[in-house]
DNA sequence: TATTACATATACAGATCTGTATACTTTCAA
DNA sequence: TTGAAAGTATACAGATCTGTATATGTAATA
């Protein structure tokens, strides 16, 4: 056992408080000095557990994919029974995201806008990250009986990535509620109607 | 006359540059040296226009702030003749700037991202922009007679932001066009329909 | 008990960052 | 032609950044 106090070792709490920095501050704007100073550990454990800052960065950027997208899905089916009503949950869980007060937009999106570079392996994580999320959606699309189910998940990701970007700039969570409202209407546009949702689709 | 070859005052020059690095690199990862040297101008003249770095930053939002909108407006009006028609040409100048070479997202997305303090003047701008960019949609919702024209307005604005970013993450283009998508099925949903538009509304 | 792995404290090297200072040159208008 | 405005070249101050080095302390294991 090589564990302390709190059960977190060394290298999670480094993890946890870069990733607090690196999505309040950015990344560029977070040196490695305060982030060792946050964790209470020098410099030194630091540089043994991550070899350079870059390293430090792919390591923050995984293991946050990691933990949004698990309790991402975990929300939307505790809160969704049908997966025509998660399609929709979507959007409370954003919301709710949206509310915390730790919420300062996408990491992935807000990192992306350090490196621009198409080839950096950030940027990949980025990419890919966004990519599970879509699938997500579109197992989700397909399961609620879409007839082109990729289509409404594109748009559908869409709508989430354009609510998120939306609520950080105005800092107003409401855009959930937007983007829900858009959301429904593009699924019951998609799915052939039975009588499980209550839409006012005349006829 | 203080203009020199190219018709560029030193001031107009420092803002393009610092425009293009920030955009492609972020604000953080550039710096004085760099715009002044890229500017053919030295970091003293530099200081003479803009007293820091902070206030050079503000100075190329405003700028760009400007150059972007009126730009997006001039391009909308041009490719089409009805209010409608508009709001659907809106995604055909995204798609447009999506596929320029130097496209790295929205500029003041990705300043916010790197600016999370809630009450600096850099965050205003960004935040007053998208809500100017949302005014003028909204606009175009009343002259097109949309029952709720803020509602499909807010409803676009997000869905173009969505696009952006999304075209940022996966450098594709064809972002633009599920976007279109998803944004002609909602208008058709708020607009009552005249014999305008050609969509598949049944009866 | 001795060893090994991991941690600390602290200092430093070398680069880069923002911003300023000094001294010289160009431009142009009164 | 003279004088002010604006620009150049260059150096530097002081802070901060990434990354390394040295010497010491601690905890569990063999």
């Amino acid at each position: 056992m090589k564990r302390k106090s709190k059960g977190l070792s060394k290298r999670e709490q480094l993890l946890n408080t870069a990733l607090e920095l690196f999505a309040r501050q950015g990344i560029h704007a977070t040196g490695i000095d305060t982030i060792a100073e946050q964790s209470r550990v020098t410099k030194k454990t630091l540089y043994a557990h991550f070899h350079s800052k870059d390293e430090l960065v792919l390591a923050v950027l995984r293991h946050y994919d990691g933990l949004a997208r698990n309790e991402f899905m975990r929300h939307v089916e505790r809160r969704g029974k049908t997966p025509q009503a998660r399609l929709l949950a979507i959007f409370d869980v954003a919301q709710r995201w949206f509310q915390q007060n730790n919420f300062y937009g996408c990491l992935f999106i807000n990192t992306i806008g350090e490196y621009s570079d198409a080839d950096t392996p950030i940027r990949q994580i980025c990419k890919e990250y966004k990519k599970l999320v879509k699938g997500y959606i579109r197992e989700l699309c397909e399961q609620a009986g879409a007839l082109d189910p990729n289509e409404l998940a594109e748009e559908l990701a869409l709508i989430l990535e354009g609510a998120t970007v939306t609520a950080q700039v105005s800092q107003n969570p409401k855009t959930a509620h937007i983007a829900k409202r858009a959301a429904k209407a593009l699924i019951d546009k998609a799915i052939p109607q039975t009588r499980s949702t209550r839409s006012a689709h005349s006829q």
